[in-house]
DNA sequence: CTCATAATCAACCCATGAGTTAATTAACTC
DNA sequence: GAGTTAATTAACTCATGGGTTGATTATGAG
């Protein structure tokens, strides 16, 4: 897989797994026995889980005795809404200059019937 | 893969050539040909990235002749920024609720003191 | 020290993603 | 109809992702 911090960051979103843990932990921190809990998968699953979340920042992770409670880390989440953005801008700015050119093109027309 | 609308929006852009198609595409339609020439890659390489790109319904493609022309679609890219955005919320709701609380040990505080 | 709990590490399986080359289909041109 | 261009399909390789089970580490409790 491509390793660049964006291509991580869609890559982690693109499992049903991973959000749902994510979603889980922008309410709150949890541990990862919490985080397993609702999952039918086994506990080493979700761990790899939160190592991919982990790679791509959107996560870390604490110590308090056995426990590694896991922080949500928004951080990456507010680079890819720049990316999508970004682009459905210049596609929005495409339809602006098509919407222009129509009403260049009815003014002209305007113009030969109106003179 | 997950084959979830969200999870195949987010695979499809956790690739660097599938979002450089992307942008390219955003400006304005293309060919398949026209698309591959920036990349290093096979044209059978590129023609794989955009099946991926149309199954999570990011481009539609017409046909013109031997010309299968390339749209973008800006659809799933809302439901992604949507998700993100919903997540962000809940996250930022957590700290409007931790300042009410660091409010609340304040006054009760003031409270202590100014009887 | 021993045992239980939290979590990770290691080795393995299977499916699939990303790329290749070669062959095929579809449409235009002469 | 023969040749050319656009694009896809097919068959293959290689690496990696998502899951499993079993062993291992680290901490706390008795």
């Amino acid at each position: 897989m491509a390793s660049d911090p964006l291509s991580l960051t869609f890559a982690a979103l693109a499992d049903p797994t991973r959000r749902a843990i994510l979603v889980r932990l922008a309410g709150s921190e949890a541990t990862v026995n919490e985080l397993a809990e609702p999952f039918e998968m086994s506990l080493q699953a979700v761990s790899k889980h939160l190592k991919v979340l982990e790679g791509a920042g959107l996560i870390s992770r604490g110590r308090d005795a056995q426990y590694r409670p896991c922080h949500f880390e928004p951080a990456p989440l507010a680079d890819a809404t720049d990316w999508i953005a970004k682009n459905r801008q210049i596609w929005t700015e495409r339809f602006d200059r098509l919407e222009q050119h129509l009403n260049r093109m009815t003014n002209d027309r305007t113009k030969e019937k109106k003179p």
